[in-house]
DNA sequence: CATAATGTTGCGCAATGGGCAACACTCATT
DNA sequence: AATGAGTGTTGCCCATTGCGCAACATTATG
C-alpha cells in the first residue's frame, strides 16, 4: 500500500494537514485543538477549522460538546467498506473460517505496510479466553510470524527497508539483532512458514504462511494465533503445514490485498 | 456520531471535497478521476490533486499504476485504532465472546448513525456456515433488530428522523409502512428486545437488545444473528432474554459508543 | 496511422485558507 | 465574589495556495 506520507507529489496542502490530524489522533488517542496546532505548526484557528471539516464528515468525534477530539466511527464505516469488498473479491472468508474452526484459534490475514504489518481480516477462534482484536492493528515485522513471512522472500534492499526502527525487546524471545533475524528468515524460507514464540508479547504464539499471487510473489500472510498454553512447540510443525495448506488455497490469484 | 455532512460551519472547502471523495468511493467501489470530478463539480485536475493527497496518506489506493482509485488500507489501520480503543475502554469483548459461545451465533454491537445502523464490533460464532462480516457495515433501521432497538425508545421526532429514506421490500417480511413499524417498536419497548425475522435478507434472523448508559439512554445495540435454520420462532423469547442479560452487563456506564 | 478518453502537471489568477484578534467558556486561585 | 489562565470558536482581511486552463503522456480502439 502507499506510504504513510510521500513527498508531496500532486497534493493539496490543506487536505494533507487535515489527514495528518487523523494520524496524530491515531497516536494520541485524543487531543485538543491547541496541541494539534502545535504538532502541525499552524495557528490554533487553522487547526480548529481543519478539525471542523473532519468532524462534519464523521472522521473525528468530539469527546464532549466542546473540547477534545478523537477518531470517529465514520472511519469504521469506511474501513468496513474496504474489508467487505476484499471478502467479496477474494472469497477468503470461507477459508479463514474453516481454518479457525480446524485449529480452534484466531485467524488473520495481514499485509506489509512499509516496515510494519497491518492486519486486514480476522476470524476469532472459538476459544473462550478473551483475545484482543488484531483487525486494523499495525505491528513491527521482526517479532511477528506475519512480519517474518511478509519479509522472508523480499530482495535484500527491501528486506532491509522492512526492518524495525528500533530493536526493542518486547517479550522473552524478541529477536534483537540483524544476524538473528536473517537466520530466522532463512529458516522461514526453508520451512515455508514462520513461528513467533512469545516474541511480541509474553505468552502469545503465532504461526503464519505466505499467500502468493499468480506470479508467486508474497502478497499477504495468513496467521493463526493464541496463547502459549494452547499452541505448543510439539505442534508447530503440524500447525505450520495446516496454515500453509490454507494459505495455498488463497494463493495463485491477482493481489487482492494491494501493497 | 456526527452527521455525514453538516452545513459547512467552521470547515475548509478543499478538505471537505477530499473527504467527499472517500464517500463517493465507498458507494462506487472504484472510480476514475474524471468521474469523481463530475460528481464534485470541479475540474479533473482538481480532483486529481485531491486524490493525490488521499493517496499519499494511504486513504485511497490506485487499482493500477495509473488509473482508477478505490478506498485504501490506511482506513483499516485508522479504524482498527478506533475499535481497539473501544474494546479497551468498554471491556465489551469478554461479554460478546461469552455470548457468541453461549448461543453459537455471531454477535455484534451497533450504533445509530443518522437514519442508519453502523456495526462497530463483531465476534463470529463457532458455526461452520460462512456468514458475512458486519463490522463497519451500514444498514437501514426499519428492517434490522439493531435498528429497532436503537430507535424504539427515541422521542417521536427523532424516531421519525431515523426512518428509512425508502420503504423498499428487501426480504419476505420487510416492514414497509409507518404504522407497522410503530406497532413493532411498541412491541420492542414492551419486550425489551427486538427480532428481525427475514426482514433485511431472506433466511437471515437477528435478535437484539439495548445497551444503556448511566442515565438509561440507549447508546448501542447488542445483537446475535444467524440463519433461519438455526434461529427458530420457538426460541425467540429465550434468546431475547439471554441477549438482554448480556446487554445489561454492558449497560450503566458512560456512552463509549458516542453518537 | 488518427482519434478518443483518461490521468498528470506547469502556469498564473483570484478564491479561499489561514493568521490576527476578539470572544465565549471553563476551571482554579485568591 | 473577582481575576487570571487556558482552551476552543469565529469574524475579518490579506496573501498564499487551490483550482481551472491547457498542454502533455498514456492507453485503447478503429
Amino acid at each position: 500500500m502507499g506510504n504513510t506520507h510521500l513527498a508531496d507529489s500532486s497534493s493539496v496542502q490543506s487536505v494533507d494537514r487535515a489527514l495528518a490530524i487523523l494520524e496524530i489522533l491515531a497516536q494520541r488517542g485524543e487531543s485538543g485543538v491547541t496541541e494539534i496546532a502545535a504538532d502541525l505548526g499552524v495557528h490554533k484557528s487553522t487547526a480548529s477549522r481543519l478539525m471542523g471539516a473532519l468532524l462534519n464528515r464523521g472522521l473525528v468525534d468530539q469527546v464532549s460538546d466542546r473540547g477534545r477530539y478523537r477518531l470517529g466511527l465514520g472511519l469504521v464505516r469506511l474501513a468496513g467498506n474496504v474489508t467487505s469488498s476484499l471478502d467479496a473479491v477474494s472469497g477468503s472468508r470461507a477459508i479463514t473460517r474453516a481454518l479457525a474452526t480446524e485449529v480452534g484459534e484466531t485467524v488473520n490475514i495481514a499485509v506489509l505496510d512499509n516496515n510494519r504489518v497491518l492486519y486486514v481480516d480476522q476470524v476469532v477462534g472459538p476459544s473462550m479466553v478473551s483475545m484482543r482484536s488484531w483487525l486494523g492493528q499495525s505491528v513491527p515485522t521482526h517479532c511477528t510470524a506475519t512480519g517474518k513471512v511478509l519479509t522472508a522472500w523480499l530482495d535484500k534492499p527491501e528486506r532491509i527497508a522492512a526492518r524495525p526502527a528500533t530493536w526493542k525487546k518486547l517479550a522473552p524471545n524478541t529477536i534483537t539483532s540483524v544476524d538473528a533475524l536473517e537466520k530466522e528468515l532463512e529458516q522461514v524460507r526453508k520451512q515455508g512458514f514462520a513461528v513467533a514464540n512469545q516474541e511480541m508479547e509474553a505468552d502469545f504464539m503465532a504461526i503464519a504462511a505466505p499467500i502468493r499471487d499468480e506470479h508467486d510473489e508474497v502478497t499477504a500472510a495468513l496467521v493463526i494465533s493464541g496463547p502459549a498454553s494452547r499452541i505448543k512447540a510439539k505442534d508447530f510443525d503440524a500447525l505450520g503445514h495446516i496454515v500453509k495448506l490454507s494459505a495455498s488455497k488463497l494463493s495463485g490469484n491477482p493481489n487482492y490485498w494491494r501493497e
